[in-house]
DNA sequence: CTCTTTGCAAACTGTTTGCAATGCC
DNA sequence: GGCATTGCAAACAGTTTGCAAAGAG
């Protein structure tokens, strides 16, 4: 699932119809390296097409999630549903800060499902969360050392 | 933080009132090993003190949070936030069909923060999910094989 | 031409907030 | 008695749904 035209043809072969708006998420989704929440593809997309709508968003989301061509993860900070243009096995490093969630690849001992201490649960695959601070944050963090809502914002979980 | 009386008195120490609400909340939280939701809550303890509202489960469980007594993670299933009464190390497992949360133990091989793979991030914890089905959901689902509605919602993440 | 998609508005869910009445200490 | 807490109602954020108009194939 790399390309744009990829996931056209893909999407298309599934029995939907292109359309303008649909390209452009695509586009988005492709060009993205965080995990955009529906508003952050919003804004993207709003600007080389203004009049696109955010039920198109949300409705392009859903079903290229239906046909399993994204994924999809919940923020922990704001609650907002995240997509993932991957789909393959890998890890999330989350900004506490700023909610900003990237991919790393998942280090090779990450695989094993733990013996039978999975108390009879059927395991189809597992998510490591790596939480911290992004460098972005980390810097703004220091340059305001003693600011009080910034310090409130930081270690409010 | 193990017995309601250890909660009880933690609270208060730091400077929170005591009511029979709140000690009827952290009751449930004593007793719970699953991951509950404020809903969740609210519906055990309404059992016992039918007057209580839910504002006062989200305003107390929020007071438990932000004093490091409790965590919350984000279901992926319904996106509600659920409640944790453990704050150390462990990871979880979650059923993709019911969205239950419950812990097991990190396996011994789970503490290791990635090399200089972490992108610059200063990482200050992790947590593992493995996704899956549930015992009991497992066997709902060989019992009702066929059903429609049933496949549909095991299926759909 | 038909059936899907768009985009608005309204509904909905989970959660938070404002505030008067109540209750803990 | 003073200040924190309760619980109602209303506000909110993120997401979904109903539906008429527009558009893809």
């Amino acid at each position: 699932m790399r390309t744009v035209e990829e996931i056209i043809t893909n999407f298309q072969q599934r029995g939907h119809k292109i359309t303008p708006q649909r390209r452009a998420i695509f586009q988005i989704i492709c060009e993205s390296n965080t995990h955009p929440s529906a508003e952050d593809v919003y804004q993207q997309v709003s600007a080389n097409m203004p009049d696109i709508s955010l039920t198109t968003i949300y409705n392009t989301m859903r079903e290229l999630k239906e046909l399993g061509m994204i994924d999809a993860v919940n923020a922990v900070g704001d609650g907002s549903l995240r997509y993932d243009k991957r789909t393959d096995h890998h890890d999330h490093l989350y900004c506490l800060h700023c909610n900003q969630i990237i991919d790393i690849e998942t280090p090779s001992g990450s695989l094993e499902i733990p013996k039978e201490k999975s108390m009879g649960y059927k395991i189809v695959k597992q998510q490591v969360t790596y939480y911290g601070y992004c460098p972005a944050c980390q810097k703004n963090m220091r340059d305001k050392t003693g600011r009080e809502e910034t310090q409130a914002s930081v270690f409010n979980e």
